[in-house]
RNA sequence: GCGCCCGUAGCUCAGUGGAAGAGCGGCGGCCUUCUAAGCCGUUGGUCGGAGGUUCGAAUCCUCCCGGGCGCACCA
């Protein structure tokens, strides 16, 4: 179910206002859905069953006294009652029209009601390596949200997390110092044939991994604003412990996390007066809670037992616990010809992002890892991984757009282009306006649950409704006759909203295929 | 043992209170056309199982079965 009314009440698009209209004259709130079969109409909505307590009447009756009213409003073509006390509207040629007159470069946009400023920590990989196809998931989900909050109007900053001190770092300095004096490396030490090509680089060797990490996120088209070292953090532990509500235990200092909402204590400072990592994790919370409105985590499900501690934490400063948010999602399951593949950096049995990358392309791989929600847990068959790239519905979705750029490069300067058509909508034509109409509301709702994959989805079917469109009618004049400025407009819409979803997800969106 | 996630078409998955879907695969058609990376037809489901709530459940609640991931003074 589709909710057409909520948002801000001074940019309601077409479909909105009607649903408001519609509201006025049920007395009560109207959700219009998108009926799957034709012969419910245009438009459905289910306010008559859904209102049925305060009525105490038959949900048909009040059904069948609101199609005899509804049909006085200017944009409704007829209404039926249909089944338990659906009411199935159709809709006028004109106002698809008005519908379509609106789509521009902010269709859809802006509709965040208090803008926030938001930080999405995402990927996050420690520098010991190149990146791995498990960060391309997090880097594709994590940049898909924060390019939906951006497109719903908050102020978005991505933040990558490093760290760039402690034992796993040592280790990995050492394995490539070794590596310089051709040694073995040391025990639980990094391998693989990229220690090598560190080891001919001069100096500390994690600068340069960091260089190779952002050339792999830029390439993955995920611009990072923020790099944040975990020793500047570190610094701030004192300050940090010192807001928060703890006890000494066996030498060790606790903080109560259990008080707030987590299942244990969590030690602070370990009995040696080393603290732990958790206690970075408070540094780290207060400083995102002093900088920003809200702050997202982006973190794989084996992760998980960090929610309630984390939340425990921004409690403990006194923030709301919906600043914080943790997003979870399911791991990537490499497999190789039905096998499943063990991932591990330091045996070097690793597949990395841009090995994913080189293979299957960065379109075909961004609209893999999107196109499932973060719940789905997800399985990467690497034999099958450039034979499944080929069959991506990305392409089918691109073509939309390289289609649509062939016809208005065809298209002379100046040329007429009108949202009014010259003669009634081909059943295509409405379908077409129709989907494109949704779209606001697709976007609504992958902000809410955070869940990008709605807008991949309804990409196809946007997709779809074009295709048919393009194989029925002909948009340029010397076939068109006197359609073209009203195809032209529609098909100029479509390539917007066609655009705008591939850039959400980021992918390109092509004028040539 | 406890906690989180998942179970929907042959396969990969959308759909989280309103009238069961897509892609891929299988089978059969359509290029003298603004791009056939396209279009059309067809094949395909006890929505893991059992109870419950509701006018209405794939969707919410309880239990069971199956799978994934966690339960550190590691990072």
């Amino acid at each position: 179910m589709r909710s057409y009314l909520r948002g801000s009440p001074l940019a309601l698009h077409r479909l909105e206002r009607l649903a408001a209209a519609l509201g006025e004259i049920a007395g009560s709130p109207v959700t219009l859905t998108r009926p799957n079969e034709e012969a419910h109409g245009d438009y459905a909505t289910n306010v008559a069953l859904a209102t049925v307590k305060e009525h105490k009447r038959p949900p048909r009756e009040v059904a069948e006294e609101l199609a005899a009213r509804v049909v006085e409003l200017p944009e409704i073509a007829r209404a039926e009652v249909a089944g338990p006390g659906f009411l199935n509207l159709w809709v006028t040629d004109a106002f698809l029209s008005e519908g379509l007159a609106e789509i521009d470069d902010a269709f859809g946009a802006g509709f965040a009601e208090t803008p926030e400023r938001v930080q999405v920590e995402l990927v996050s990989a420690n520098p010991t390596g190149p990146l791995t196809i498990g960060s391309a998931r997090n880097g594709a989900y994590g940049d898909a949200v924060a390019r939906l909050l951006r497109f719903a109007g908050h102020d978005v900053t991505r933040e990558y997390y490093f760290n760039d001190s402690g034992g796993q770092m040592d280790k990995f300095r050492e394995s490539v110092e070794a590596w310089r004096r051709g040694e073995e490396p040391p025990a639980d030490g990094y391998v693989g044939a990229y220690i090598g090509d560190l080891a001919k680089l001069d100096g500390d060797p994690v600068p340069h991994m960091l260089r190779e990490i952002e050339e792999s996120l830029e390439r993955f088209r995920i611009p990072i604003d923020s790099w944040q070292r975990q020793t500047v953090i570190e610094n701030e532990i004192a300050d940090a412990i010192a807001g928060l509500d703890t006890y000494e235990e066996d030498g060790a200092l606790w903080a109560r996390t259990s008080a707030y909402g987590d299942d244990k204590d969590r030690v602070l400072v370990r009995s040696t007066g080393e603290p732990t990592y958790f206690a970075a994790d408070a540094a780290y919370i207060r400083h995102k809670l002093n900088g920003y409105d809200r702050a997202i985590y982006v973190l794989g499900a084996d992760h998980h037992g960090y929610v309630a501690r984390l939340k425990a934490l921004a409690a403990m400063y006194g923030a709301s616990p919906d600043r914080i948010e943790i997003l979870i999602y399911q791991l990537v399951h490499l497999t190789r010809g039905g096998e499943t593949v063990r991932m591990g950096k330091r045996s070097g049995n690793v597949v990395f992002l841009d090995d994913l990358v080189d293979e299957v392309g960065v379109d075909a791989a961004r609209w893999y890892l999107v196109n499932r929600g973060p719940d789905q847990s997800l399985e990467i068959d690497l034999d099958l991984a450039s034979e499944k790239s080929a069959k991506n519905p990305v392409y089918y979705v691109q073509y939309v757009h390289a289609r649509i750029g062939g016809i208005f490069r065809e298209v002379a300067e100046g040329a007429d282009i009108n949202p009014v058509p010259a003669q009634p909508l081909a059943p295509e034509e409405r379908e077409l306006i129709k989907r494109l109409l949704e779209f606001p509301d697709i976007v609504r709702e992958a902000v809410s649950k955070r869940g990008p994959q709605g807008v991949p989805v309804y990409a196809i079917r946007l997709a779809d409704g074009f295709h048919r469109f393009y194989h029925e009618h002909t948009v340029l004049t010397a076939k068109g006759g006197d359609a073209e400025p009203f195809r032209l407009a529609l098909i100029g819409a479509t390539r917007t909203v066609i655009a705008r979803c591939l850039d959400l997800v980021g992918v390109l969106a092509p004028d040539r295929m």
